[in-house]
DNA sequence: AAACATTTGTGCGTATGTATC
DNA sequence: TGATACATACGCACAAATGTT
């Protein structure tokens, strides 16, 4: 094995014992504030446990309980076989009246990116249609997407449109790669958000492929309804996205 | 196989073969619209699926796929050896400038509850001082809670408040079972939500104790910032709620 | 393909201090 | 005072995942 020229940096740090204050706790604010403050960079690897435990003075036992805290916080992820890792700040995703992919991930100083995976014509299922206030079984077109950061699948989800309302559209979404421009180009860019909802579950197997996520993790399913400046809904959408990746963002 | 003269209500629901639209899709909307427009009762359970398959005259493979999108939409769900049933509708849960639990759940006609886990005065870590625009280390009250809704838990979580200003309020809020009530005891009633902040994962350990979950159910953790007339920010809370029972709306 | 080292994940046993009844 | 429960901390061992040789 190389040399290891072990850091140890100053000393061991001290963790205060007998003080009242649990040792995974302190050792669980100390890394948090090394995070916060931005010496641990996002991606960074932590020092092994076993390295960890030692500069610490503590068993490997407790400064596993304080990891555990980090990783509850979101903070940190561990994978076996590789290390611990802080994690990279989830994508900041703003809720509001002018919600639109691409302006957000932009603002957020990223490259958005997005493909069609299919689009149709179809009847509007029931509660398609109870959102777009319109007949069970009237046209809608549906467009089928999924949505990228630099390059990172953000999310997949479907969009419906009153067919009659928005010819072509689907042609001009896969050539664009983005719905809003689509719309923009049929004179309908100044949609608006009306309703969010929002839960979660675990991911399936084809949002598993389509966002690139390990088994067991999991997904908010965002439901939106868009309309125009008279508040009739012009399209409803059904969006899943990588809870790893994405923090949604409420104002009031 | 034997001529069982089966029930076939009416006479056996006719699907469309060959119609160019697959016989599980024209399936799962009929089963969709009986649940949407209350046929079927949330709870109810659903025919077996060789019945279903019998009624529907095609074969069990094709009856599954469509319950298979069905359960994705999260109308129904599948239990081996019990059956499947109809899944109860989320809590709708509004967030916005005047989100406060019990008046939610009130407003939704169910009996709002809580009890107070545990309440601790602690220094802020970096995360919460960072909320509230605090000095880290500065002492800061921490309430947990778990509350439900005609008794089943909905969300549980920690609720951070600047020490000084909230003498008491564990106290208070122990004994009436809501932080609200507890804060307008103090003079603070007239919070409002500045920033709600969503994410989700698994459920871990604790929270599947706290909220009755089964194994594998996820959670939305939803941070919020709540501040004053003036939106100087006075609370901090992290809660996860069970995605299975909770639908978060934001309206725009 | 197979063997090996590294690293995290998990289980069991033990001991201690601190509340609570 | 004693009994009990609980959280904390330590030690040892092995399983599981990953990467390298």
């Amino acid at each position: 094995m190389p040399d290891n020229t072990v850091m140890t940096p100053a000393a061991l740090d001290d963790v205060a014992r007998g003080s009242g204050v649990a040792l995974w706790k302190q050792i669980a604010e100390r890394i948090e504030a090394e995070i916060v403050e931005g010496r641990l960079a996002p991606g960074a690897r932590l020092p092994t446990e076993a390295e960890l435990s030692e500069r610490f003075g503590v068993n490997r036992h407790t400064l596993r309980r304080a990891l555990a805290t980090l990783t509850e916080q979101g903070l940190i992820e561990a994978t076996p076989g590789r290390g611990t890792f802080v994690r990279e700040p989830p994508l900041r995703y703003p809720i509001g009246p002018r919600t639109r992919f691409s302006e957000i991930v932009s603002a957020e100083g990223r490259e958005p990116g997005g493909r069609v995976t299919g689009s149709q014509v179809e009847p509007a299922t029931a509660d398609v249609a109870k959102a777009l206030k319109i007949a069970l079984g009237d046209e809608v077109l549906r467009i089928d997407m999924v949505r990228d950061a630099d390059g990172v699948p953000i999310t997949c989800g479907s969009h419906w449109y009153i067919a009659e309302r928005c010819r072509d559209l689907d042609l001009i979404a896969a050539a664009t790669g983005s719905v809003t421009r689509a719309m923009e180009t049929l004179g309908l860019g100044d949609y608006r958000r009306l309703e969010t909802r929002i839960t979660a579950r675990l991911a399936d197997d084809e949002e598993r492929r389509l966002l690139a996520l390990a088994p067991g993790r999991t997904v908010m399913v965002v439901e939106a309804i868009n309309g125009d400046p008279q508040r009739r809904p012009i399209q409803f959408s059904r969006a899943r996205f990588s809870a790893d990746r994405v923090q949604l963002v409420v104002k009031s």
